[in-house]
DNA sequence: AAGGTGTGGTGACCGTAGTCACCAGCCTCC
DNA sequence: GGAGGCTGGTGACTACGGTCACCACACCTT
């Protein structure tokens, strides 16, 4: 993608933000594709950028010691507010931060952060957006963890993987349910068996269909 | 209090805002105390104005059916960015806010946030910071809740009321901790009884003490 | 064909913590 | 003084779910 073909991407992904801004964005920002897989924030890094989302999907985890949770995703359009406090406060994270889909990201220097805080109300309020929705995440995770059991939890999550990925027959392994979930893998299986006979789901060779 | 004192008290309290943004703040916002264990914020509740706590301390939980998880506290210079968010968004909170040590609360009525967040740049980063500490609260949260046990997540919780009330030894209810916690009041003294066998604490009749 | 690696499936075991039932001590208030 | 309200203390039971061990099957590579 030559710089003339990048702008012209920018711009059309940008049309959400006011002209000026989307200038300021488009001449200091970086734009990078990443695989799945890759690891864009690991637990106590600290970050000089801020990456906007364009396409694809993260998945953001909490992680001690080979347990993981997941907390949240960051789909297009939207920002990873970790790594936002990270510049202003300029504290480590403890999350970690993984591609799930392909991304297109557009990382955005600390440096001028500030001062495009300043110059463009809507920055601020876009941001207060994204913690807002990060903040309203947790705290149903936290709900769901401490007042739900896995079977809740489990449908809970397998409805949302339905709405992210579009799929009426889920196709993903138990384990990795279980890595999402902080739980293991034959307590997944045993789950998914219970919710079947309860008739909640259908398990097919090809993924999990929801009933 | 008058008037002439009331203006003085938030010229007082209000010392850490540049002149202009305190002016607009004590001409617009009305102050109000209230006694311990009053109840601030309900779920599902609209809210209309933003609570800036001047004096005393807020506790923040999340309740469903009978059962209440402790998620922070909000002290002195501090806001309470639920009801930040459901003035921005209009979405209804589901947390409550009860006040636990009587607090002096100085409430900015939602309309004009608007304009105050656009006129006082650093109103902006206020709230963005108090954002980031409900954020990293709820995440040290979570992580407690599910990669720590009882015991040793009752000793972060007995360490942080040290911290807070400044009590070497601890007056309170293991029915209270429970409910902070989230769990059962027998199994809170079971809990407290294993610690104290294992040297972590010692019982008193007039209470806790953290070794 | 043999071996390796990933998947799902299952039985057995067990620890954590929530629930129930009950008791004792200490208040306060008629 | 007795009733009723708190508090803490304890034993018994239970269930949810994490761990271990092992098996079956599919698919790949050499």
């Amino acid at each position: 993608m030559d710089n003339q073909q990048k702008t012209a991407y920018l711009q059309q992904k940008l049309r959400f933000l006011p002209l000026p801004l989307q200038q300021a964005l488009i001449d200091n920002g970086s734009l990078h594709t990443f695989a799945p897989g890759t690891v864009l924030l690991k637990e106590g890094q600290h970050v000089h950028a801020i990456p906007l989302v364009l396409e694809g999907r993260l998945k953001v985890y909490s992680e001690t010691e080979s347990k993981r949770l997941l907390l949240y995703y960051i789909g297009p359009e939207e920002s990873c507010v970790m790594s936002f406090s990270a510049v202003l406060e300029d504290q480590p994270s403890s999350i970690v931060a993984e591609v799930e889909i392909a991304a297109t990201i557009l990382l955005l220097p600390s440096v001028q952060l500030h001062d495009w805080l300043r110059q463009y109300p809507i920055l601020n309020q876009l941001f207060f957006r994204q913690y807002q929705r990060r903040y309203t995440a947790l705290l149903t995770n936290i709900e769901q963890i401490l007042f739900h059991r896995l079977p809740d939890r489990l449908l809970v999550y397998l409805k949302e993987r339905q709405r992210l990925t579009g799929q009426s027959k889920l196709n993903i392994t138990h384990r990795q349910i279980a890595e999402d979930l902080g739980s293991a893998r034959e307590v997944i299986t045993r789950t998914l068996r219970k919710l079947e006979s309860e008739g909640a789901v259908q398990l097919q060779e090809e993924g999990i269909i929801i009933l």
